[in-house]
DNA sequence: AGCTCTTCCTGAAAGC
DNA sequence: TGCTTTCAGGAAGAGC
């Protein structure tokens, strides 16, 4: 699924393409992951892509009146067309002859002639467009960037929670971009079992754990993301990242470290993947334990 | 504050 | 074989 290094490589892949490009047209599909249908297909044409960012797991597309058109008259300020890949989501720069992907339910005609698409499977994907003036409060609500945020900042918005560290990694109000694969690689490089809560923490494990996503995702970035099984880049090619996983979707498999066998488990409402040995799970208050290990088993 | 449950959606895989 | 059920998961919202 698109997390942070997925998002950035498709980020990568559109900045070759699109800055320079005017839209033509849009259609659109299915639209109900699209927030403003009716206002992007009526603002978006005439208007040129500018610049292509990325916010957490947004993919943030700038564009602008050309100059012709802004000085003719009506004020045209900057507008961005917000995307976010949910789970299943794809971008493509295609050619307007190439076919459909199954699921493709919006079409940016470009004034090259060629057409930037957005596939979705299971449309957990969202769209909307925000004028300037409204981008600085929405990236206001998402979290710090995990590649920029510094260690002292990572250790104090840690060490106030009392949530779980999975929890919090997931929180994209908290840190914006990590999703479910690299929070359990990164516990996993950090040796931090997920149900661990992060108050409890001591500044030596939360040192290891904020040097550990960042390690994690840019290591992600340079293998161009995890392809498990919907997601492919710009390009439509596979991220190589998957193949270096060392828990997630690894239950059942001995431990690269200790050989131990990797447990899944469901902590914070998501399947998580770690190793028992590598990954001490936290003391239990000693009470009526049914079951002394984690109840929560699949399997 | 933070946890759990539910909803959205489809296709793969398991169950019968 | 083929139909039905279950499940995965990012994010948001409800309720505790």
């Amino acid at each position: 699924m698109p997390e942070l290094p997925e998002v950035e490589t498709v980020v990568r892949g559109l900045r070759l393409s699109l800055p320079g490009r005017t839209v033509a047209d849009v259609r659109f599909g299915k639209t109900d992951f699209v927030d403003n249908p009716a206002e992007i297909a009526d603002q978006l044409p005439g208007k040129q892509i500018t610049e292509v960012t990325r916010l957490g797991k947004f993919i943030c597309i700038k564009l602008q009146a050309r100059a012709a058109s802004a000085a003719a008259g009506t004020p045209h300020l900057p507008v961005y067309l917000i995307v976010h890949l949910g789970m299943t989501g794809r971008l493509t720069v295609l050619s307007s002859s190439d076919s459909n992907l199954p699921h493709t339910h919006v079409f940016f005609h470009l004034d090259d002639g060629r057409e930037l698409r957005y596939t979705d499977i299971r449309r957990f994907g969202r769209m909307l467009l925000l004028p300037e003036s409204q981008f600085a409060a929405f990236k206001g609500q998402l979290g710090k960037e995990p590649l920029e945020i510094g260690a002292e900042e990572f250790c104090v918005d840690f060490a106030s929670r009392h949530a779980r560290v999975k929890a919090l990694l997931l929180d994209q109000s908290v840190l914006c971009g990590v999703g479910n694969i690299y929070a359990d690689e990164s516990l996993f490089r950090a040796r931090l079992h997920p149900a661990r809560i992060a108050e409890k923490l001591d500044k030596k494990q939360l040192l290891a754990l904020h040097k550990s996503v960042r390690q994690i995702l840019e290591e992600a970035i340079r293998f161009r993301g995890s392809t498990i099984s919907d997601y492919f880049d710009s390009e439509g090619k596979r991220g190589q990242f998957q193949l270096r996983h060392r828990v997630y979707q690894r239950d059942g498999k001995p431990c690269f470290r200790c050989k131990t066998i990797i447990r899944r488990a469901i902590v914070a409402g998501r399947g998580s993947h770690f190793c028992p040995s590598c990954q001490p799970a936290p003391r239990t208050r000693a009470k009526k334990r049914i079951n002394p290990q984690m109840n929560t088993d699949k399997h």
